[in-house]
DNA sequence: TTGTATGCGTTATCAA
DNA sequence: TTGATAACGCATACAA
């Protein structure tokens, strides 16, 4: 490995002017000493050392994500947001798959801990997550979802209760009177909004609604809803998320129902993929970029002195084929 | 932030003690001691620094990876797999997603180099990558595609020739006389091996092939595949990835066409995905499970004398609904 | 079995 | 404008 000193006794100098040099600064360089620094690390290919860097200097220009399933697209595109987003500001991404296992989650987080990231998004697969270690390591971390009161994370999300009665409401709208909600385990972050915002847009209103649950992964939403279509059907069903919705999509298909006639299917996060499915899926859409932007700003521009802050995005419902709409 | 000196002087012991007992290694601890260090460490949430580890015994316990696109699922599977194959040996997996961009490849690696990963897991976006200042660096590289001659990367892949002969025989097989073939931009790696199999495959035969590339994502698919369907459509369409079939599945639909009635189609990954796809897709399958796993092998228990490795894992060829035989 | 002291590759302070 | 040199937190050779 060739490193700053080998850089130095090339260029006739010491290893402070090359970190001067590669860091512009916190001391001026003469012209000349540059330029032979910089020719004498072009020609040993110098590399400086992130490692040996970040130790010295405090902060190692990383940030981690932890998601429960990095295959289910919304997260991807979370993923794929932040990477972007943070490598414009010169920072690597790590990413950390959970499995939807709670305690692989917390592994993650441990991981990052120790590699000392200078900051955290938390997409958790619990409702009430606990957060080990992440207090007395002192890194700021952002929750893509709502957060339990006094949680020393901040939180950055759509107002899932709202988010549910839209959809519900556009449901209702469309004449439908018994809606299916589809949602995640019953204790993952946000299933009880939805409940929640569902009841609020229904009530009073003759519409029969029904709840059942599956994994997040559309081979098991295909499962659950195969055996619910096959029984007394609602006329449409509202998926928590897209993936889920994706199998949805599936089991009708599958059953010989067509969708939106016989069975209107509506997607929770909106991603990319709802507008080549068959049919084009309807969906809320979270407002990704804003997610993946924010969460790099709470991280980075953060004074050490910010308390958890909560934020709330605005959603929309975009309209595609699978609701009736179009 | 709490360090070993910290947990040293509670326990009473010295901070070499405390590497001991936290390494199991290489010095014997005393039971009693071991346990006020463990005691001391709990009490105070200590968690070793892994920069400072790393600085300090030369591996970084991390592996990285570079794909084009991370929300195609077949890197998804890819990352996913190797995710779960390098936490089970204890590393963390970096995942760079270069978007189908040259430079933004090299950054990754680079921003690799930088960061002393202990090996790295390529997916090029070129057939020619140029690996500026891995071979300076001594990070052990595989590609997950063939690579030039001479090149100082492993390769681990499928015989894409092979894969492309088995998919087009397989169409020609079921008497489709028109067979269209969908790959990737012409220097991507593989395109060039796919046309020479279906070439393979068709000589001969009484079959007209026609040869068209997009982008890999579904959406650029879909539209070159809508004005390749208004023309002289072909019978059958062989994908070189399953990301470009659901592009062209879509395309089918939306064009009013039945597949596999008046349209087949065949993927080039086989992933989970095309499962449940309307209708499922058959596709060359891609073994995830060993690429991910021999990968591992590749880059950690090198020795430092082996040379480069080529190394190719069989396809298979999954039979669904989409080609028609089912 | 334990402690001391040095090195890993940087950064940045302090003198020069 | 530059150069020694002391951290940064940990691992380990060597001494005790």
């Amino acid at each position: 490995m060739v490193t700053a000193r080998d850089v130095a006794e090339r260029a006739g100098t010491s290893t402070a002017v090359v970190s001067y040099v590669f860091n512009n600064g916190p001391r001026p360089v003469a012209p000349k000493t540059r330029q032979r620094v910089l020719d004498a690390a072009a020609e040993l290919q110098y590399r400086p050392n992130a490692l040996a860097r970040a130790l010295s200097a405090g902060r190692t220009f990383s940030i981690g994500i932890v998601v429960p399933h990095i295959r289910n697209p919304y997260f991807a595109a979370l993923a794929e947001q932040l990477e972007a987003g943070t490598r414009a500001r010169n920072h690597l991404l790590l990413i950390g798959d959970s499995g939807g296992d709670s305690a692989q989650e917390q592994s993650h987080l441990t991981s990052f801990i120790e590699r000392q990231v200078d900051g955290i998004v938390l997409v958790s697969v619990r409702s009430q997550p606990e957060l080990v270690g992440l207090d007395t390591a002192g890194i700021p971390v952002v929750a893509l979802h709502r957060m339990p009161g006094g949680s020393r994370a901040s939180s950055l999300a759509i107002d899932s209760v709202a988010a549910a009665a839209t959809a519900a409401g556009h449901l209702v709208s469309h004449g439908y009177r018994s809606i299916g909600v589809l949602t995640g385990p019953i204790d993952s972050p946000g299933t009880e909004e939805h409940l929640i915002g569902v009841a609020e847009a229904t009530r009073g209103q003759r519409v029969k609604v029904e709840h059942r649950t599956s994994e997040i992964s559309r081979y098991h939403a295909t499962e659950v809803t195969s055996s619910w279509l096959a029984n007394e059907r609602p006329r449409a069903i509202y998926c928590a998320t897209d993936e889920q919705a994706f199998g949805v999509l599936f089991a009708a298909w599958r059953a010989g129902l067509s969708v939106p006639d016989d069975l209107a299917v509506l997607g929770g996060d909106g991603t990319a993929e709802c507008a080549v499915t068959i049919p084009p899926l309807s969906a809320i859409q979270r407002p990704v970029p804003q997610l993946a932007t924010r969460s790099i700003e709470l991280l980075l521009d953060a004074s050490p002195g910010d308390g958890p802050v909560t934020i709330t995005l605005p959603h929309e419902l975009v309209r595609r084929e699978s609701c009736g709409c179009i």
